[in-house]
DNA sequence: CTTGACACTAGACTATACTCCAAGGTTTAT
DNA sequence: ATAAACCTTGGAGTATAGTCTAGTGTCAAG
């Protein structure tokens, strides 16, 4: 049982990130104690990381909340729906890695044209060096 | 030469985002006709695209501003400034990479798990498919 | 038994990234 | 030649995601 500035400390964030997600259903803690004190359990850890990460790679608290809420009850109905909403994140997720992959490639090529030493500077920015993307490795 | 709604049609942003983009130092109108209007030419709907795809892996608009900068003038000294700069870039592009990759783990394994047919739902939730996805392939 | 660190709520404030509106000028198609 | 469709600026309004403040209550250590 963690009470909320621990979960802060640990999750890396503020106690009142924590409550504005609580507030907006992303996480909500186990318990009270007596006083009124938020009680969350160790796995609220990783329910932060969980959020945080997914909101690091461009997904809005609202989906995260949809993609947290998901849960596959065999012998429901519901079963067709959860894997289509899933389905249709992981074509938008497999957009993103591309996207990113081409803007790693890019910033790679500018780091690497530019101050290795001997090779000419042929790619001085980043829009010349993501133009040219098809010509590198 | 295009104007702002041609731009705009062709990488599919509004006008005010485009004006806003302006405002904020991300793109500028090579020219403007005797009216005012501004006028762009081809290679910024390139740019506009750099500017989206950024965006959706997680750069703010300042620093998609710094990245569109970064022009690497061989013979001078900004470019160690520059070279550090990218390669911090790369670093978080990185982690995002993994954490993206992690998710899209995640949901895959959610998908699968549950509504393919015979096999046992054994990770009906998200964070459940996370945290199995060491033995997942 | 009180002081300091922590907790509670409600509500105001901030930053980012747009988005819309008003009041006007320009271009284009009929 | 006039209406529709486009452009201009400036400024107000919105959504998202926090962040901070005020006023109050709780708990653990000295």
């Amino acid at each position: 049982m963690l009470k909320i500035g621990e979960l802060a400390g640990q999750a890396r964030v503020s106690r009142d990130t924590l409550r504005f997600y609580e507030k907006h259903g992303l996480i909500t803690p186990n318990h009270r104690s007596d006083a009124g004190y938020r009680l969350y359990s160790d796995s609220d850890i990783q329910r932060v990381g969980f959020i945080l990460s997914a909101k690091a790679v461009g997904f809005t608290l609202s989906e995260i909340h949809q993609l947290l809420e998901l849960e596959v009850t065999k012998d429901q109905k519901s079963c067709e729906d959860v894997k289509q909403f899933v389905d249709a994140k992981i074509t938008v997720v497999n957009q993103r890695l591309a996207e990113i992959s081409r803007i790693k490639k890019s910033l790679q090529t500018l780091s690497n044209a530019c101050c290795g030493g001997d090779e000419p500077a042929t790619h001085c920015t980043i829009l010349e060096a993501l133009g040219d993307q098809t010509r590198q490795d």
